[in-house]
DNA sequence: TCGCCTAGCACGTTTGAAATGG
DNA sequence: ACCATTTCAAACGTGCTAGGCG
């Protein structure tokens, strides 16, 4: 079971079009050229409006929310748990659409954790290059989407500012906010055009604020007993976990734990011996940014900094790339032992051809299309209709990247004062970094408007656009994502954000996250 | 001294190739 | 020869801890 009834509804979502702080159907503004030009398309998209989207297992998010929802973030990356799963019905089964999702920083805050509770410890840290994960499958129709649980539990969160393999880049001690964004490929199975359409929304239960360590037990113990993975340090039945004493409540030391202290106290230098077999392997990483030149402020022009609806303000930038054989590896100075010993479904493997690609990435084609949706009870990737697969296996483009400042905030669609983000310099369309032109595999890109009212009354909130065109010329805004016509078969694609603007609306205030959801001794801090 | 971060560890789960049987 | 099932090892994901670092 997905959800019970009562949190569908509460989670539904009509779809919107947003334009110019209107709110009108969505249908109204979709160029109907759009829809006709979309391959399996059938007739005038009514999926938008139409479309609701339930977020999987939001009993456990809320156990999460109600405890202070962490997430750890290291080097090498670390899924998400719970992990971010949705539902979405109502899409037009013929028509193809793109599933993505980005975490954007839910204020300007840094946090510590005191007292049992989380509190501001501080301004935020510069914010990191923002990336977006497009989901594997995508694009894909929405007949495939609907079929299963949409799953982006591949996803994986690292504080490595230099991060190589496209994993969401945070800052710890930070609180976040992931989306999720849907978005209506065009005619070239591409957004980012005038005639794309999007949608994005929010669960605000989602919300976490990202450690390197676990700080409150109460969230171990949530992921203990809930993710698998960690099952090897729930205690036999019956085993406390948190005794209370005087109301308070107090971890128990587990069985693991001695464990660890006997072994560590005993065997120390036996670890120590076996540890320094691979001496340098962290270094590799360290490296990084100098070869590549990768900025890691680059967000746009001071357009961040207005207070006007969002939409017209942020730009992404999307860079697609052409898988290449292994050989890539070579120009990584490095880089390949790194590589090698992480998953074998890295987003990003390497730059391209041009140095101007430096921060571009790409994926592993075999393993980002692994089964990514899941049905109710069991994983089919076996059962999907491949005619609704409408990409070859080698699609593998799953990430892109955005750099925001910090966002805009805005209460139901009224926008709040952003705050400056003194630390990231704001050029305006020189952020771009164009592929050459002579690479045919080189996905192009040009800014993209988004809005994205994140505060809501209720515990999620969305937002839904057609497409704002840059401009009239289609030549020079050319698709953020698109399949080149003709192909057969999908390249590695890699989206590297160059740009974006702090168009996210996000409310300076943490009851957003605490409204509904929240009960007395929150952990989430009160200013 | 403190708080945060990192590497290495053990454990359980997942995955996929190899082996086996019908 | 083909297909389905089973087995098993490697890879992966996880929280825990000591030690490093600023």
């Amino acid at each position: 079971m997905l959800q019970d009834k009562a949190s569908a509804v509460t989670d539904e979502w009509m779809g919107q079009v947003r334009t110019g702080g209107e709110t009108e159907l969505f249908q109204e503004q979709l160029d109907p050229s759009a829809a006709a030009g979309v391959p399996g398309s059938s007739g005038p998209d009514q999926s938008i409006e139409n479309m609701k989207v339930v977020l999987h297992e939001k009993e456990l998010w809320k156990k999460f929310h109600e405890a202070g929802t962490e997430m750890i973030i290291t080097k090498a990356g670390r899924r998400m748990f719970p992990s971010f799963k949705v539902k979405v019905t109502g899409m037009n089964p013929k028509t193809k659409y793109i599933l993505l999702t980005d975490i954007v920083p839910a204020d300007d805050h840094r946090y510590k954790f005191c007292e049992n509770k989380w509190l501001v410890a501080g301004k935020a840290e510069p914010a990191m290059p923002g990336r977006l994960y497009v989901h594997p499958d995508s694009p894909a129709t929405g007949a495939h989407w609907m079929r299963q649980l949409v799953s982006f539990q591949k996803l994986k969160l690292t504080n490595n500012h230099l991060d190589p393999f496209g994993h969401i880049i945070l800052n710890s001690m930070h609180k976040y906010q992931p989306r999720l964004h849907i978005v209506k490929a065009d005619e070239n199975n591409a957004f980012g055009s005038k005639n794309t359409a999007y949608c994005t929304r929010v669960f605000h239960e989602t919300a976490f604020i990202s450690v390197t360590s676990y700080q409150n037990h109460k969230i171990t113990q949530l992921k203990i007993e809930n993710n698998p993975f960690a099952k090897g340090f729930r205690g036999s039945e019956g085993d406390l976990r948190v005794s209370r004493i005087d109301g308070k409540e107090y971890p128990v030391i587990s069985k693991n734990t001695v464990r660890q202290r006997m072994i560590s106290s005993h065997g120390h230098l036996a670890a120590k011996l076996r540890g320094g077999a691979f001496p340098g392997h962290a270094q590799v990483l360290s490296s990084y940014q100098n070869e590549t030149g990768i900025p890691l402020s680059n967000s746009g022009s001071s357009d961040a900094l207005s207070p006007t609806f969002p939409q017209s303000k942020e730009s992404l930038m999307y860079h697609c790339f052409k898988h290449r054989d292994n050989t890539r590896y070579l120009e990584f100075d490095c880089k390949r032992p790194y590589l090698e010993s992480s998953s074998k479904e890295h987003y990003f493997r390497s730059p391209y051809e041009s140095p101007l690609l430096s921060h571009a990435y790409c994926t592993d084609a075999i393993t980002s299309r692994e089964a990514c949706m899941y049905n109710g009870m069991e994983t089919e990737s076996g059962a999907v209709d491949k005619d609704d697969l409408t990409h070859s296996p080698s699609l593998n483009c799953n990430m892109w990247a955005t750099v925001q400042s910090y966002p805009c905030y805005s209460v139901d669609g009224v926008p709040h004062q952003p705050f400056p983000n003194p630390a990231i310099p704001q050029p305006a369309s020189s952020m771009v970094s164009r592929p050459p032109q002579a690479d045919p595999w080189v996905y192009n890109s040009a800014p993209i408007q988004r809005g994205v009212p994140l505060l809501s009354p209720s515990s999620s909130s969305s937002s839904c656009s057609p497409a704002v065109p840059v401009s009239n010329d289609t030549s020079s805004n050319p698709p953020l994502y698109h399949k080149k016509p003709g192909s057969s078969v999908w390249p590695h694609r890699d989206f590297s954000a160059c740009s974006s603007q702090g168009a996210l609306s996000i409310p300076d205030s943490p009851y957003q996250y605490t409204a509904g959801l929240s009960s007395t001794g929150s952990p989430w801090p009160d200013s």
